[in-house]
RNA sequence: GGAGGCGUCGCAUAGAGGCUUAGUGCACCUGUCUUGAAAACAGGAGUGGGGCAACCCACCGUGAGUUCGAAUCUCACCGCCUCCGCCA
């Protein structure tokens, strides 16, 4: 959410900005609603400050005819009020539907485009494997060692379901303990958070009321979150923070839920499109400065890639165009592993900062030096998602003989393993 | 699942239709005093919105309602506590 006095003082910048970013929302019509809007609730503060005055006078007055006169009076102004409250009202709450619909302003650098097939790549790191053979896919690879177990999978959870077991159940676990370590000694707060969620954290994290469909609704009120954002940002919703306990790190691992609603075509074999997968995330709050959130944005990518590295799993670095942002992003990079089999690059990271975007739905502030309450800046990025990760990194490591070596530093948390056959 | 009780300004409490647009204590900020601090004394101080301003409006878990007037009464919801049951 934007706030509304910088909507008016700025409104050709928001405009422009949900032109780049692909969103049809005339900002001038949410101006001339928010002017129907102050008028209206000047009216109906007048008369209540009418009402508030009176009433204080009928308690204080001894003479009781007049009482009765001014009480009578004041029935008719309630009535008038009610009347008012009642338009102010309807004016407020399509004033709302349609804040909740514009969207944060796109960064200066962010590239024009309309999909992610516009994303520009700004580094890539990593020799591409060179296979003697056909490099299989995956889904063979783990098929053939008995990792993943697809069929039993459908049957029990249905379409994109599945079971991973044996080293591939360990290579999940290694990758978790193997990044979670990394970042504990970064100073982040590890967490396991929620994946049932209120709607208030979806609402906040910008996810609602627009991609209603890509989440499973399981109550009057709960959904299935697709990513531990969600929650973790919704931690600190309707608090206030001690600056000096800026910027909170969180390290924050949940399953994650995704409907894929309109993808039935797309990646249907595999773990690379699921409906659950278990993911860790990076979520950092900072404080209000668009220099911060720049920072950390750089920090928070710094990390992934240098685990990356460390995996040694080719990859590049996209910066996402103004039509690949979400509704309140700012700026994003996602990092895109090599996939062998099919001789691309796959999206498995993604990092994005939001500057009060989000902080401002949830009500997440501190007080700054000057006494003044400021919405904290909110950034996030995957650490580890899998399924992508483990997929991408079974077709890098692959043999001829499909056996698939173990990367070094994943090792010893696979008893010592060295290959997988 | 059953039965009771309770959500008040950072914390703790008072308040039970109009001397409460919320009192008091602790903590906090500013003075006086002090070499400095503590103590004492005096004053200040919540959040959001509107207005150039004086000032006005809203907020006592959330939302509806009764009333000229609601923290206070009614209803629903959310949450917490105690006991019982069930499960681990």
């Amino acid at each position: 959410m934007l706030d509304i006095k910088f909507i008016r003082e700025n409104k050709d910048i928001v405009q422009a900005g949900a032109k780049k970013k692909h969103v049809d929302i005339d900002i001038e019509h949410l101006l001339s609603l928010d002017d129907a809007r102050l008028k209206e609730l000047k009216e109906v503060e007048e008369l209540r400050s009418e009402v508030n005055r009176v009433s204080n006078d009928i308690a204080r007055n001894q003479d009781s005819a007049l009482k009765v006169q001014l009480i009578e009076e004041m029935r008719v102004v309630k009535d008038d009020i009610k009347a008012k409250e009642e338009k102010l009202k309807t004016i407020t709450e399509e004033w709302q539907k349609m804040m909740v619909h514009v969207p944060n302003i796109p960064d200066m650098s962010v590239p024009d485009g309309e999909s992610d097939e516009d994303n520009v790549e700004i580094r890539a790191w990593g020799e591409k494997p060179v296979f003697n053979f056909t490099p299989k896919s995956h889904v063979e690879l783990m098929e053939n060692l008995d990792m993943v177990d697809f069929e039993r999978g459908v049957k029990v959870s249905g379409f994109r379901g599945y079971f991973m077991k044996n080293d591939g159940a360990t290579l999940f676990f290694a990758l978790w303990q193997y990044f979670l370590n990394y970042f504990i000694e970064q100073g982040y707060t590890p967490m396991i958070v929620p994946s049932l969620v209120r709607k208030e954290s979806l609402i906040g994290t910008g996810m609602l009321p627009q991609s209603e469909e890509d989440l499973y609704k399981v109550g009057e009120n709960e959904y299935l979150a697709g990513t531990a954002e969600v929650a973790t940002m919704g931690y600190y919703m309707n608090e206030v923070l001690d600056k000096k306990d800026l910027p909170k790190k969180f390290i924050s691992f949940s399953p994650c839920f995704r409907a894929e609603a309109g993808k039935h075509g797309k990646d249907v074999k595999g773990i690379i499109r699921v409906h659950e997968f278990f993911k860790i995330e990076q979520v950092i709050l900072t404080e209000a400065s668009h220099e911060e959130s720049v920072k950390w944005h750089e920090e928070i990518t710094a990390h992934v890639e240098h685990l990356m590295q460390t995996l040694k799993l080719p990859y590049r670095v996209v910066v996402n165009c103004g039509g690949d942002l979400g509704l309140g992003q700012v700026k994003k990079y996602d990092i895109e592993a090599w996939m062998p089999s099919q001789a691309k690059y796959r999206e498995t990271h993604s990092s994005s900062y939001f500057h009060d975007f989000q902080t401002r739905r949830l009500g997440i502030k501190y007080r700054d030096d000057d006494g003044k309450l400021r919405f904290v800046h909110s950034l996030n990025n995957t650490a580890c998602a899998t399924s992508r990760l483990p997929a991408s990194l079974v077709e890098n490591y692959q043999q001829e003989d499909g056996s698939v070596i173990i990367p070094e530093v994943l090792r010893k948390y696979m008893g010592g393993k060295e290959v997988i056959k």
